[in-house]
DNA sequence: ACCTGAACACCGTTCAAGT
DNA sequence: ACCTGAACACCGTTCAAGT
């Protein structure tokens, strides 16, 4: 441990790295960072579920020791907290000022849903981080009540229907109905049955309405159909109420400010 | 490990068993029952958040060994499903029958906040469980698509809302705004003003809503109003959807029944 | 029928040590 | 600065065995 032995080694270390990288073999190895690890985790998810994100699992992918990835990430709740963050962040930025509130509104729910789709993790990971502590939320929240104000909403009632409308999309992509990816048509007809069949099967005289719905399910999926039902649906209330609280009479929830 | 001795060994035991049971501190230890088993895992997670229910944990403070679960329940994930179809069983039985389908429909939801209230875990429990396979998540759901075929809905629009439904209210339950049970007055105003102040630290410029809404988290909460405010905007905006819907011009989701 | 004990393959995380 | 190795305290679950 002298500094002699300590230059040494750095030296070593270094023209090894260099000579190295140049092999095509080592690429992949090459000098982990803090994005790669996020993105990667993220893929991971994507393909596999977030249960599939460990940290000892990631690690493996990344061909790396487990408590490598303690340099570049704190703990497991910050790296979840880093990938919510990573996958949410186009979305403060397509509001578009000028425009009335509700087609802004709009814009930035359809922006949601759009990186949910990009990142089909994104719904349940939303369930396991502190929404208040990643930056590209609050941005995204910050922009929501700006419209919101405009419309009329005290800050408190904007907050709620801010996150009112995060869940409201998380569960809406999450519920999509698509073929998933990767199956033929066969496959995806032959799931579309079992999931009539398991309906069916249900005591007709209890769940009536259940057992009647199982034929629709068999239809082929129409996603944009239950896209713009759902966003029609979220919307709507929000706009219900921003023309009841119109009239100075009603109830409120928080201070106008 | 003759016969003999095992018959000498059951004596003892079920003899040592009888005399215990007379005991108060044998109480405990009376004959589990997968009843039991649910009930104490609900009130586990209420008081220490469905992290704490763990196999393991659940059965020690049951007093018994972690693998005597499995004879009550088939693996954890079985468990979680008990959960929430225990603490969800009384939503269905108050819709009432009669009336028109928004008070219906508005007693149900009530029902799920109560249940909510009642079984604070719920909320987060209801994202760890498939609904599909819970009994009285169907028979809620049987009885909500119901009211909402009255409203003129399709099976699939009435699906959609219904889940909607119990997300946005999980969301509002999650989010309510009160004291912490087992706080002091003085411990709930230390709590305010620090989350007043986590907001008031943020960059001004970057986020003028967020540290504008500051102020309000010092006001003592009013849960009633916030409740109000998020019923209303939920049941709102299913019935603009119902007022919409009745032209029959406008494009649907689903077929009508 | 109901419960225990030992064992397996997994976790997240810490801490000292290497290079 | 960045990564490894060994260790710790925890998981869920199986399987054979006890009573």
């Amino acid at each position: 441990m002298t500094p002699l032995y300590d230059v040494l080694v750095r030296c070593i270390c270094t023209s090894h790295r260099r000579t190295c990288t140049t092999y095509s073999w080592q690429v992949a190895a090459e000098k982990l960072t803090r994005e790669t690890v996020v993105e990667r985790a993220l893929d991971l998810a994507d393909r596999e579920g977030l249960d599939a994100v460990t940290i000892r699992r990631l690690a493996g992918e990344l061909g790396v020791t487990p408590m490598a990835l303690y340099w570049h990430v704190k703990n497991k709740d910050e790296l979840l907290l880093a990938m919510a963050d990573h996958a949410i962040d186009l979305v403060a930025a397509r509001s578009r000022p000028g425009e009335p509130w509700d087609v802004r509104l709009r814009a930035m729910v359809e922006a949601l849903v759009d990186a949910m789709r990009r990142y089909p993790c994104l719904p349940v990971l939303l369930g396991h981080v502190d929404k208040t502590r990643a930056e590209s939320f609050r941005r995204a929240t910050d922009t929501a009540l700006d419209v919101l104000a405009e419309a009329g909403f005290t800050l408190a009632e904007g907050y709620l229907i801010a996150s009112h409308l995060l869940v409201g999309v998380a569960e809406l992509v999450k519920n999509i109905p698509a073929v998933p990816a990767g199956m033929t048509d066969a496959e995806a007809a032959e799931c579309a049955r079992q999931a009539r069949l398991r309906l069916e099967m249900l005591p007709a005289d209890r769940y009536p309405n259940l057992v009647a719905y199982a034929p629709a399910l068999t239809a082929p999926p129409d996603p944009d159909a239950y896209l713009a039902f759902g966003l029609d649906l979220l919307l709507s209330g929000v706009e219900a109420q921003a023309a009841r609280l119109a009239d100075p009479a009603q109830p409120r929830y928080g201070t106008t400010p």
